[in-house]
DNA sequence: TCGCTGTATATTGTCGACATGCATCAAAAC
DNA sequence: GTTTTGATGCATGTCGACAATATACAGCGA
C-alpha cells in the first residue's frame, strides 16, 4: 500500500494569498488594530502587505460573506458594527444550530467524549477557584465545543454555526467575549449543558444549548455595543 | 416632512458588474445552460459577457460562498455537485432554521396573514385538482413560505436559511424540484404547516416544520444524484 | 445666512496582461 | 511493460493602470 498517493498526512498550507489576507484581518481582529466600524480601504492595505490590489479584494469579499465587513459598493468597506439585535440574532441563530446538531448526533457521543467534556469542565472549576488568567477560558470554550462539533457529521450545519456567532465572538467582539460572564459563571454554563448531553434527551439537549446561547448573546447585546475606535 | 431624504421608495438597480454575473449564473442554472458538475471557465464567461474577469471572478466567489459552485485553488470552479447526504443535511439545517424563527415569529402572525396563506392553500388545491401546469407549484411553494417568512425579524437567520436549501433547490436541483411531490402532497405538506400554526403552539410547529423539509431532502436526495451534463 | 452647483479628491470598480501552478502526455529509463 | 521524468498547454492567481462614482468643499446666488 502506498501512503503517498492518497490523503496526505499533513498538507503543507498553500494559502492564497487572498487566504492568507483574510487570515491577516482576523488576526488584526483580535490583537484590536482593527475595530468594529473602522474603514478598510483596500489600497493602503494592498501597501502595507506589499502586494496588489486584486488579492485584498477577494480577501474582503470572503469576509463579507462571513458578516465581518459589510461593503457597500462604490462607497467603501467597514469592519461590521452589530446592533444590539443583530447581537442577540446572531446568536439565537448559533444556538438553534448547534443545538440542533448536538441533538442530532446524540447516539454518536462515546464514553470518552463524556470523559474529555468532563475533564475541561474540571479544569473550568480549577481555573475559577485559583482565579487563573481569564484568557483561558477562551481556549477551554473553544475546547468543549469542539468535543460538541466533533460527532456532527453534517458539515454544512457547522459551518453555518461558526458563521452565525463564533465568527462574531471571536473577531469582532473579541475583546468583550472574556468578560461578559465570570469564571464561575463560565464553569455552570457548561456544566449544564454536560449535565443535559448526560440525560441523553435530544429535546431537553436543544432547550438547554439554545438557551445558553441565547444568555451569551444578550450579555454580548449589554456589554458589546458601541465599540468604534476612539 | 421631506420623503426624498429618508429611505426612497424605489432604489433603481445600480447593480455592480458582478452581482448581475451572479444573477445570470443562477439564470443559467435555472434555464439549464449549466448543470451541476460543469466547469465555469472564467475566460470562456468573460468573452461571452463581453467583460474583463474581474467581475466575474468576484461574481463566481460570492457563489462559492453560497455554496452553488465549488472552487478549488489553482484548479477550476465547477458547479457543485452535492452527494445525498449533502441534500438530506441542506434541507435538514434549514428546516431547523425556518423551524426555529417561524416559532420565534408565531405571536407576529396576524389574522390576514393565516388568510393570505388559506388562499395559497386553496390555490394549491384547484391546481392539483385540474391539473394545472405543475410550474405553478413553484410559484405558490414561495408565496407560501414568503409569508411565513414575511414576520421574521432575524435577517440572519432568513439568509442563512435560504442559503441552506432555497439556494440548492432553486438552482442546483431545480429541474427535479418539481417533480419530487405530487401535486397532492404538495397541497397536503403544507395544509399541515398551515395547521399547525394555527395551533399556535410552537413547539408544534417546529416539528412540522422541520418535517416538512426533512421529507423534500429525503425525496430531493433520492431523484437529484448525478445530473451531470451528458 | 442658507441653499444650490460645480469642481476636486479619494476610493472603489473594471480592465488587459503577465506570472504561477496544476494537469496531460510523450519520451526516456529501468 | 511499468515507472519516472520532462515539456507543454491551459486555467487560475496576481499585477499595475485606468474609469466611474460618491463625498467634501469652495464658490455663487438668493
Amino acid at each position: 500500500m502506498n501512503l503517498a498517493q492518497n490523503e496526505p498526512l499533513h498538507s503543507f498550507n498553500k494559502l492564497t494569498y487572498s487566504d492568507q489576507v483574510a487570515n491577516y484581518i482576523k488576526e488584526s481582529l483580535v490583537r484590536g488594530d482593527l475595530s468594529p466600524g473602522d474603514q478598510i480601504k483596500e489600497v493602503v492595505l494592498a501597501q502595507k502587505l506589499s502586494m496588489s490590489r486584486a488579492p485584498i479584494r477577494e480577501a474582503l469579499q470572503i469576509l463579507a460573506q462571513e458578516g465581518i465587513i459589510v461593503s457597500k459598493p462604490q462607497i467603501g468597506k467597514h469592519v461590521a458594527q452589530l446592533t444590539a439585535k443583530e447581537i442577540r440574532d446572531s446568536y439565537f441563530t448559533g444556538g438553534v444550530l448547534e443545538a440542533a446538531a448536538v441533538s442530532q448526533a446524540l447516539p454518536k457521543y462515546t464514553e470518552k467524549d463524556i470523559k474529555n467534556l468532563e475533564s475541561v469542565l474540571t479544569e473550568m472549576y480549577d481555573l475559577a477557584k485559583q482565579k487563573g488568567p481569564i484568557e483561558n477560558f477562551a481556549k477551554l470554550d473553544n475546547a468543549f465545543h469542539g468535543i460538541l462539533f466533533s460527532r456532527i457529521e453534517n458539515k454544512l450545519i457547522i459551518d453555518l454555526c461558526k458563521r452565525s456567532c463564533q465568527g462574531i465572538s471571536k473577531f469582532l467582539l473579541h475583546k468583550h467575549w472574556l468578560k461578559i460572564f465570570t469564571p464561575e459563571e463560565v464553569y455552570k454554563r457548561h456544566e449544564t449543558i454536560l449535565n443535559a448531553l448526560k440525560t441523553g434527551k435530544p429535546a431537553r439537549i436543544e432547550k438547554v444549548i439554545r438557551q445558553h446561547y441565547i444568555n451569551a448573546g444578550d450579555r454580548m447585546a449589554q456589554y458589546g455595543m458601541d465599540v468604534k475606535k476612539d
